[in-house]
This record gives C-alpha cells, structure tokens and sequence, in this order.
DNA sequence: CGGCGGCTTGATCGGTCTCAAGTACGGTGG
DNA sequence: CCACCGTACTTGAGACCGATCAAGCCGCCG
C-alpha cells in the first residue's frame, strides 16, 4: 500500500539516502519481532496523527521521520527526527501526543503494541531489548531538552553533531529536513538557524556546499 | 542506612509533605516487585552519580528526588521532579547521564535492573507495566521539553500546573524544591522565576503565602 | 523567461540575562 | 527574648541575544 501524498520531486534524493542511512545505537533492536509488509509513506505523508490511539509500534525501514506536535497558537515542534533502524511511536497512555511524519519517501515496519507486550511476556530477550529501546529513547529525549536550554549556536552544533552521529557519510551531512523543521526542532526561528550556519561557516568548523548539505570541518570546535 | 547530610531544617516540612502525597499516573506501577528495605536519603544527599554504571531502578517511596546534570561551564540543568510512588534512574546504556538527589528527606526502593528484566521475561503483567512506566517516562520529558521552548511565564505556569497534578492538596502547592531548582527545570534563571510569581501574583492568578508555598487562583488563566 | 518556495540577509524591537542592591526569614548566640 | 547573621528570595537598571518584520537571493519548474 502507498500513503500517496505531495513533494514528488523530493523521490530520487530519499532513495539515494536511503541506501546510505547507517545504523544508530540500538537500530533495529526490535527488527526481529517486527513482521509483515513494510507500509510506503510520501514525503510528508501522516503516519499516525495526534489524537490518534496508541496501538502500534513503529521501525523506520528506510527514509526519515519527523514526530511532530501544533501548539494552539500554531507554533510547532519537533519531538524528534528517526531514521532506518529507529522506533518511534512510544507514547504514553491512549492517545498519541505527537503526531508522525515521513519527512522523505520512507517505509516503515509496524508491530502491535499489544503483540509485543504479550511477546516479551515470556521471551526475556525481547523484554530486554524492549527496555534499552524505550531507555534509549528516554535519553534521546532528554538530551534534546538539555539543548533546549543552550543558546543558538550551541544548538546548531549539537544538532549538527547528532545528525553527523546518526546520518553522516563521512563528514559529510545531507539533511533530509528543512530549515524549518530544524527550527522547530531546536526551538528557535529559521531566520537564527539559517543565520548560525552561515556565522559557523565563517568561522570555518563547517562548509555549506549547498542549502541541504553540510560538511564537518572542525568536529572539537563544533563540541565547544 | 541513613546516607546523612545538610539541611535538618527541612525535615519535618518533608514529613508532613510525604503523609499528604498523592499519586500520579502511574505511582506504585511496580511497588509490588520493589522488594528489600527503603533507603533513606537526607535533603541534598547524592542517591546515584552522574557517572555511576545503570544497576538499579528507584521508586520514590516518600519525599522528594531531582535528577541533575552540570554542564562543563557549570550551567545546571535538573531532569525532572519525582514524588512518592514515581519511579525513576531510567537512563540509557551503561552510566548515568543525570545525578539524582533528594530534595528533601526521602525514602528511596530499589530494585536491580537486570532483575526487572528477567522477572520481565516470564510475567506480561510486569513486562506491560514495565512499558508503561518508560512510556510514562517519556511522555514527561516530552513535555518537558515542550515547555522549554515557551516564554517565561508559560513556563512557569506549565510547572506550578504540573506540580498542581502532582504534588497540590487542593489548590495548595508546597514546593519541596528552591527557586535556583525551579530556575534550572525551567531553562530560566532565578531571577526570572522570582519576577514571573510576582507577575502572576498581580494578575491574580497565583497567591503566594510564603516563598514555598503557591496557591493557584485561576487555573484556566494558568492554561493560557 | 517568469514565478514560486525555500533560504539568506538586514534593521529594529522586546524579553530575558546579568550585575547589583535590597528584603524576609530562620537559626544562633548573647 | 532579642540582636545578629546567613541564606534564600525579591526587586531594579542596563546590556544583549534572538524574534519579528521586511527585503533580497537562489534554484527549480512550468
């Protein structure tokens, strides 16, 4: 099945990144157990919304994903961005608290909460592994909130350094998401991000081949 | 034991607060499997280091826990607040990434992780609530997080509203932490916390007793 | 070539930080 | 019992960082 949806121009770029997307630290900690068929998602396609029930749990396949929350005055943020290999989809209680996005053309693995529940009943692995995710992610989250209190270019850095962490080739960085997903994402506006790039290409710890792209070019002074 | 310190003064203020404590979400999720004696800590007594291995699970039995991290140019960040029946030392990996202190005089259960998960392993009950208490998790520094890309006065409305859920007998909130904690959980300095209750004082939205206690006038003002 | 969306750059404004005093409260000692 | 002290908290004035509003640039597609 296929979640049509718009941005067709963007297929070919999240296919060739797709073939490249490593894996992260617990990636594919839950492939195993993680049956049936893939499920296709266009870039900016919903894959679950906010008020929707928590019935699944999710594994990027391939492609990049966005979990995403509107705040009654329209301002948004970005809870997180999960890449081949990762699980999302781990909200508390009934109902989703953010929303989910394929940022790319992606394809995504699903399992039954319930399932896996049931599942590492008695399987003492899975149980294990079912903890490191969720404490992984616990992590994840928490380091985001530590950025949070950072000023604009300690933010910057770090997202660039946990993007070089998680998707570079190299020292090279081909950032699925927009400057304003970015934005969101750091919690400030997309006027200071596309400023702070500009101001650490100045002085020189990155290069900005062009818009989409960044190049690491002095990891210890990024890390301050 | 009694891991002895600073601060009698606060003694019998955590007391009283422990007998009036309410619980949250998920209070006592796994009290049933926190087996052996509490522990009792005294107020600004280190429970576990921000470098010390990822043995145990804590639950809060009475009193007060903070989890805090030192940034290297001594900015400090505090992780979250937990009360009687919240469980927490849910880090990632092998080392904590957090200190955790009690506020004031606590008693804090324990239960070893690889314990958790092999008991985990063989009990769906254990294993789903285990789910529940790390998605529970979640979702709190989620929102966490969320509050930390507000303004100043959303913030700390956000606290006093979050501390109202957690830890209020009516409309009374007594706060077991110090502003300079208040400060770092909301990602503002002292001075702002200080400027912002009187603000909300004189919008009569909060009446403030004294310095540790704050009684909530207009809760859907709070709300925004 | 023209138009559109995403990104960059510029100028001004405002909220929060910083540095500095001032105040309230609890504890200690006379 | 009261005077003193230290700590936590409050209040004030000025500086600075990032938001806002606005314009310009670039690449892509029709």
């Amino acid at each position: 099945m296929y979640a049509h949806d718009i941005r067709k121009q963007m297929v070919e770029r999240s296919e060739r990144r797709a073939v490249r997307a490593r894996s992260s630290a617990h990636s594919g900690a839950l492939s195993k157990w993680m049956i049936g068929v893939p499920i296709k998602f266009a870039g900016g396609g919903e894959i679950y919304g906010e008020d929707e029930s928590v019935d699944y749990v999710y594994e990027v396949a391939h492609g990049a994903v966005r979990t995403v929350k509107v705040l009654s005055d329209g301002r948004r943020q970005i809870g997180g961005f999960y890449f081949a290999g990762d699980i999302f989809g781990l909200d508390d209680g009934d109902q989703h608290s953010f929303s989910a996005e394929a940022i790319v053309d992606s394809t995504v693995r699903i399992i039954r909460r319930n399932t896996l529940i049931r599942l590492a009943g008695h399987d003492r692995d899975l149980a294990q592994r079912l903890l490191l995710v969720t404490s992984h992610e616990i992590s994840r989250v928490h380091s985001h909130a530590l950025m949070l209190i950072k000023n604009a270019q300690e933010r910057v850095g770090s997202f660039l350094l946990e993007m070089s962490e998680r998707i570079a080739i190299g020292a090279m960085i081909e950032l699925p998401m927009s400057r304003q997903d970015i934005a969101d994402y750091l919690g400030i506006t997309i006027e200071t991000v596309s400023r702070t790039f500009t101001s650490l290409e100045s002085q020189a710890m990155i290069a900005l081949p062009n818009a989409r792209a960044v190049i690491l070019r002095d990891v210890s002074a990024l890390r301050q």
